[in-house]
DNA sequence: CTGTTAGCGCATTCAC
DNA sequence: GTGAATGCGCTAACAG
């Protein structure tokens, strides 16, 4: 019995005869161990739980993608449940997966609460923010900086010669994709000396549809914006086909450029010149930080910062 | 310790009074059932396994966003393991999976072979194929009818005036996507009568890049045929690029039709005339029908046929 | 190196 | 209705 356990578990004490002679037995018997038993036992799971907004956002599912592989690396399964960033919703997931015993926790969602610390604390699990942080940085995170990616998009339509900028961004109650951003298109025109103008920022929910509206205001403005900076590419896209729809060229009347680096974003004409986000770095790293934590080795950097990249495509006129 | 047991699995064998000192006494000292410990007592983790080819890819994405909602309904958590439709992967995850007492699995994947189902057979619970099925049908399964699905949108096609028809199918190897929509196409004309030209025919790998070469090569032919049937919409949207690319236009030299209908569709110009594949229902149809098998309820029909449905949209133009 | 023992935290008898 | 006892299948000491 005991012997059997330490075949299965690798044990290096066992005599290579007998461990044969166990492996033997357990082809002959189709013996499967069973993982609930041992979990119990050993108060090990192998099993991380990963609250995600939304499975069918090809943003998160990417983010998804990157966690999977490296958890099956390390020898992880992940159980995936969508919270479609509703705090009571992620509160309840949270504290499910708690009961299912994971060895961690991965956490993508939108805000961050006190709430959620405390969720968190009930249990002495790890857990890493993925694609996003809490406000005071006292939990372990990996995300971009998106502050810095909104600044160095609007800072490449200003390069190349716009001034009349304006944004369709997130809802500005998200603080990284919503909020963060917009802080950057703002510090990036005040910097160039260029006047923040309300009618120029529109607030869209992150998806292709909601920029239809936006662009239709845009165009009747005047003097009439000559570049958008969408907080996201999916709205990006909607800018550009509802500025062509609509008469107009992309990028000669109007420049496009966005944050993301989604798959799409290489798929539209003209292509979309993005800040490209590491969406499946995002989520081998936490998932790498987490494993770190689960071992209590020492991690010397707890809250990542990872580099966005500028995609210079088409919806841009290089200058 | 029965006791509460009994509270917290809602036996009504307990007095109200009892029942509420015992839920006074979960809250203030904050206990937490252990499901470990529960899924070792009762043999039931309320959880399932699904094996999913990619999580990144939109059509898989939604599918298991389906899944996941209707598991969330019956109180289910999922275990989400890609395979990346490799046979080898697939078998060790649906073993591990296995060793992790899941109450039930489900199966998305290309082929479903001999060894898959000895190792389904291995284990007791309930599998559900997802978007594929068996060859002898002797399975579970939910999916559409891929060949009909093809005939269907080929016959739009036809409808419309054309009879120089181009093929980019998926490897013919997967009986699904491949396979049946190759031979959905090639009796779509025969019933027409028109010939099949091999030349008319190229080998794509599902993906965007893998249509572009297609393209290249049916504009070389003579006759130049006026429609592309495409096996999937990313592909069918590479090729619409390429077509542009060169100079054609999309509908009015080449027109263009697939399935599938994924978000993208509608976002490209022209948006892409499809046949609908409804990913979301067929995640969500599959999870249904494994919980009825997991409490062993009777189902009249373990092999589900989900409709399709033809979406006009401006690639195909309207007769 | 290998076998024996005692839990892990619950559900499930079975008595009361 | 409620409490006490047993075991789910395994790991982790502990002897030998």
């Amino acid at each position: 019995m005991a012997t059997v356990s330490r075949v299965v578990n690798n044990n290096p004490n066992v005599k290579p005869q007998t461990r044969k002679k166990v492996f033997e037995a357990i082809e002959r018997l189709g013996y499967r161990p069973n993982a609930v038993a041992r979990g119990l036992a050993s108060k090990k799971t192998t099993t991380v739980g990963v609250v995600i907004p939304d499975i069918s956002n090809s943003i998160f599912a990417e983010v998804a993608r990157g966690i999977e592989d490296i958890a099956n690396m390390y020898h992880y399964n992940i159980i995936l449940s969508n919270a479609d960033k509703k705090k009571e919703k992620e509160i309840r997931v949270i504290n499910t997966l708690l009961e299912k015993q994971v060895d961690g926790l991965l956490f993508m969602g939108g805000i961050v609460t006190e709430d959620h610390i405390q969720a968190f604390r009930t249990s002495s699990v790890p857990v890493v923010l993925c694609g996003t942080k809490d406000e005071n940085n006292t939990m372990p995170s990996v995300d971009i900086d998106h502050e810095k990616a909104a600044l160095d998009a609007v800072n490449v339509l200003i390069a190349s010669g716009h001034r009349d900028i304006a944004m369709i961004s997130g809802t500005l109650q998200d603080p990284a994709n919503g909020y963060a951003r917009y802080q950057g298109y703002k510090k990036a025109l005040e910097a160039a000396g260029i006047s923040v103008r309300d009618e120029y920022v529109r607030v869209g929910n992150y998806r292709y549809e909601s920029s239809v509206d936006a662009v239709k205001h845009f165009l009747e403005l005047s003097p009439r914006p000559t570049a958008i900076f969408s907080a996201t590419d999916e709205m990006a896209i909607g800018a550009i086909h509802t500025i062509q729809d609509n008469g107009l060229r992309v990028p000669q009347d109007i420049a496009v450029i966005s944050v993301d680096n989604i798959r799409m974003a290489s798929m539209v004409r003209p292509t979309l010149t993005t800040v490209a986000q590491p969406m499946y770095d995002i989520g081998a790293v936490s998932m790498r930080l987490l494993t770190k934590l689960m071992n209590k080795e020492s991690t010397d950097n707890m809250q990542v910062i990872l580099p966005h990249e500028i995609i210079n495509r088409q919806s841009v006129a290089q200058s």
